[in-house]
DNA sequence: CAGTGGTCTAGACCACCAG
DNA sequence: TGGTGGTCTAGACCACTGA
């Protein structure tokens, strides 16, 4: 703990934070001032601050100062991990199910989502998730064709649409929402639950630059809770 | 675009990365030679490659180098910020009402989430958070009163108890879950829906070290849904 | 055991902005 | 306008680990 690297230091520093030294609001020392105190170079303690900033633990502004934050913004950050990476890490046997696989020219929604010009066509694919044999989660996608033109004949009985688009098509950006909904006939039997059920969902749409590639809505299976650290 | 600080640099290298110039899995030219291809020193390509490492776009190792990820692991973060906040962000008008308070002993299942003594005494709190006086999530909270003594006087009409705990007692770790469940009776009447709605919940327990301080339930209204960028 | 990334240093200059 | 944080540099040493 008394080493000089900027963890130690960051460390030290957050404790002091939360043992109260410095009061929400209140001024701290400057980095020259800390950087004698530990006796390092400013540098590591920039990096240490830095650090401490992105938390939200603290505001940095130059000429006026570093302060700690009146309310800390604490950030959650979660990996979105790939279907069967999830299962696999939880000690199940993952396998999915195609439930559904057609092309068709993209309804008005999916074409206002994915910014597609009017008759575009589009892949649409059900797929049921599963753990052990059990659903797990149900998915439904749909791909742009034109970004992904390899999708048609892609063997998605062998690996799940999003692990082959990750793998095969490229995307810079994305959007996701959480939220919860009602199983609807599709969800309800395709996780074998009843009508109305709760379910966490994750909705994503993603894109190289101007060309979106796929937009897809993954219903959990009720009782599904995803869990992460302040 | 051209200049040489460590953001250009780092998109740069980003952008050939999404075009492709190396293929998932491949090897990537070494701190150095970036350095000299990008006329800077070795510390600021450092410094983009750890925030690409960092983002899940790449993995390194000593002595075997920098590699492009097979399976982008892109993490999504969250600000979760005071619910105040986030209706006021959102335009809405902000009120909340204490629906039920009392101090009791710790029932079963909170004693062990908060680590209690037997018999230890905790407050637990109902409030309804209001956007333009129209319900927007209902909050059930459970506070250590050994970790927050303040907490049996505090004006809770006045402040929300998130944010008067925010302000008065530090924390260092916390725990997040989130997942959907129905509405049973007092959420509903509460966000004014019907029974079995299903409902977008956050529930989180934030500590000191080993004092355990408060762990809620946050119950949104119906709709809601929570969004961020990849 | 050699080569890669991880880190620290001392010094320098700059951008910003509160006083 | 002066003091703060933001950043870059060149050089150095170290830790790790794959060949």
């Amino acid at each position: 703990m008394n080493e000089r690297n900027h963890i130690s230091i960051r460390e030290a520093i957050r404790g002091r934070i939360t043992d109260g030294e410095w009061a929400p609001g209140a001024m701290m020392p400057g980095e020259t001032d800390l950087a004698e105190e530990y006796g390092c170079s400013r540098t590591t303690v920039n990096r240490a601050l830095q650090k401490l900033a992105e938390d939200g633990l603290i505001e940095r502004k130059r000429r006026a100062g570093t302060r700690v934050r009146e309310i800390p913004s604490r950030q959650a950050k979660f990996r979105i991990p790939i279907l069967r990476h999830e299962i696999e890490a939880a000690g199940g046997a993952y396998s999915s199910r195609v439930a559904f696989r057609e092309t068709l020219k993209a309804p008005g929604f999916i074409q206002s989502r994915l910014r597609l010009a009017t008759g575009a066509r589009v892949l649409r694919l059900h797929t049921v998730h599963l753990s052990d044999g059990q659903p797990y989660a149900f998915e439904d996608r749909w791909v742009n064709i034109k970004a992904a033109p390899g999708v048609v004949d892609a063997p998605f009985d062998i690996i799940s649409a999003n692990e082959w688009l990750v793998r095969e098509v490229p995307y810079s950006s994305g959007d996701v929402r959480f939220s919860a909904m009602a199983a609807g006939q599709i969800e309800a039997q395709a996780l074998a639950t009843s009508l109305g059920a709760p379910l966490f969902t994750v909705e994503r749409t993603t894109w190289l630059r101007d060309l979106y590639i796929t937009t897809t809505k993954l219903c959990y299976r009720p009782g599904y809770h995803m869990r992460t650290e302040l």
